[in-house]
DNA sequence: TCAAATTGTCCAGTATACAGGACAGTCGTC
DNA sequence: GACGACTGTCCTGTATACTGGACAATTTGA
């Protein structure tokens, strides 16, 4: 979907850039990227003038929206960016009650829970609280994970049609961290059951210790807006998986536009 | 501002904004407004153009920095800026041991722990664990309080000169909330004794029945580069206090550059 | 030790992004 | 039901922000 443009566009057509499209390159690369860079490198990563570059870095630097780390001057995301952020989980009336309630659930089940999103298509943990068994099951917030890895991201992509979940599936995505291969037409299979089930439970698909129990967050139009998620280790009796899948089932009907 | 205008300029110099510019005055402004606010309205609080203000805005929401309530028009902080903004806490190494010690603190005291810097002259919570005290004592992350009012803004201040702290120092800020008026003299007075201390203890400032104790993080310099302090109710004994203040000392020395 | 590469700053010319206004559609309110 | 206020979109001319290149200072590394 390129909101932003990949900067590698052959050669030379020498468009001149405006400066949104060049910020927003700018903090997307820093996201992808995962770690600090410097100016130079930037603007080459960018295709972008090295002069553009440096008024804009020191622009949004000033602005604290970025930092440059004065041992080595690479570029990191700045306090300010941070405070911005804030205000999403502040204001987004989802987002907020979700975090609240992937808490509760945390304290209340003792095992680790998750409130997932599709960001541009991209799967997402939006937030995690861990749990409290001896051995932490735990992923970064913010992480965006190849979406057939997840029980999430088959709920994520219920009432897509095939060719719309074959645009969003990179090739490289449907292998696994162990090297197995997922099939493309199970995968649909599995969409589907999701969609029906109302959850979906998926076992050592990234790790060979874990399973992954996910439920729909419905957004007003009966579409699944985002999931809330319990990662678990793989060796729960059925008993305990059930009763954790309605505790799971009564958070996400809250989570719902009714 | 204009000083440098020929005073017959009068009404109008309509100077032509970078987008660069208007951008961040547009994350500003949300972002003290605290609340969505519609494009007419911003692109009239703002005093800028209306088209300008709709192109900029599209071009972020399009990117998710921003969100257009799809009911009212009203804008919000997009998802995205919450992702860049967890990269801050990802990759800056102060914050994120920063947050590991407050999640700590709050689990091994049980009372509300807060992580504090001066973010462009305003003091800023960048994260708070709560107690688990019935009455949770708590306050919302990323807000921005007015310095005098806080145990952990005197500790900021320390190294300051007078003229710099009334730089720093709004008139209105040494209101409390309850009325009463802080005499500048007698702050500045604590601001260095909290700076010989190595910590900071205020009573019954903000409201009548917290007390707040705060330490220094220091930097490379031995400058104070943030705080990190505990929101305590005002009635426990003085060993509660002492074993506390020791605690939280620990705390912050691990966070101090050495 | 001397090239080669990189960093940060500055400048001038021009492609173009912004300001301003026009327009049709939609709310409210009197 | 006529009016004012607002919203979202489109168009044009021009002020100017962006580009490319040049520069000295610094780092790399051979």
């Amino acid at each position: 979907m390129s909101l932003i443009l990949p900067a590698t566009d052959a050669e030379a057509p020498q468009r001149r850039e405006r400066s949104v499209d060049r910020i927003l390159q700018i903090l997307e690369f820093l996201h992808g990227h995962g770690e600090g860079i410097r100016i130079g490198a930037l603007a080459k990563a960018l295709n972008a003038p090295r002069s553009s570059t440096y008024t804009l870095v020191n622009d949004l630097t000033q602005a604290g929206l970025l930092e440059i780390s004065p041992d080595d001057g690479r570029i990191f995301f700045g306090k300010r960016m941070y405070l911005y952020g804030l205000n999403y989980i502040r204001e987004n009336s989802l987002a907020k009650r979700a975090r609240m309630e992937v808490d509760r659930l945390a304290k209340e089940t003792g095992e680790t829970s998750e409130f997932c999103m599709l960001q541009s298509g991209r799967y997402t943990i939006m937030h995690m609280r861990p749990g409290n068994r001896p051995f932490r099951i735990s992923s970064a917030v913010g992480l965006q994970i190849p979406i057939p890895w997840t029980a999430s991201g088959r709920l994520l992509l219920a009432g897509h049609d095939r060719a719309q979940i074959e645009a969003l599936i990179a090739e490289e995505d449907l292998v696994l961290p162990d090297g197995r291969r997922i099939d493309i037409d199970e995968f649909i299979d599995a969409i589907d059951h999701a969609r029906r089930d109302g959850f979906c439970l998926t076992k050592g698909l990234v790790d060979a210790v874990t399973q992954c129990l996910a439920a729909p967050i419905y957004g007003a139009e009966g579409n699944v807006e985002a999931t809330i998620c319990l990662v678990l280790p793989i060796d729960l009796s059925d008993e305990q998986t059930a009763a954790l899948r309605e505790t799971l089932l009564d958070s996400s009907s809250r989570l719902s536009a009714r």
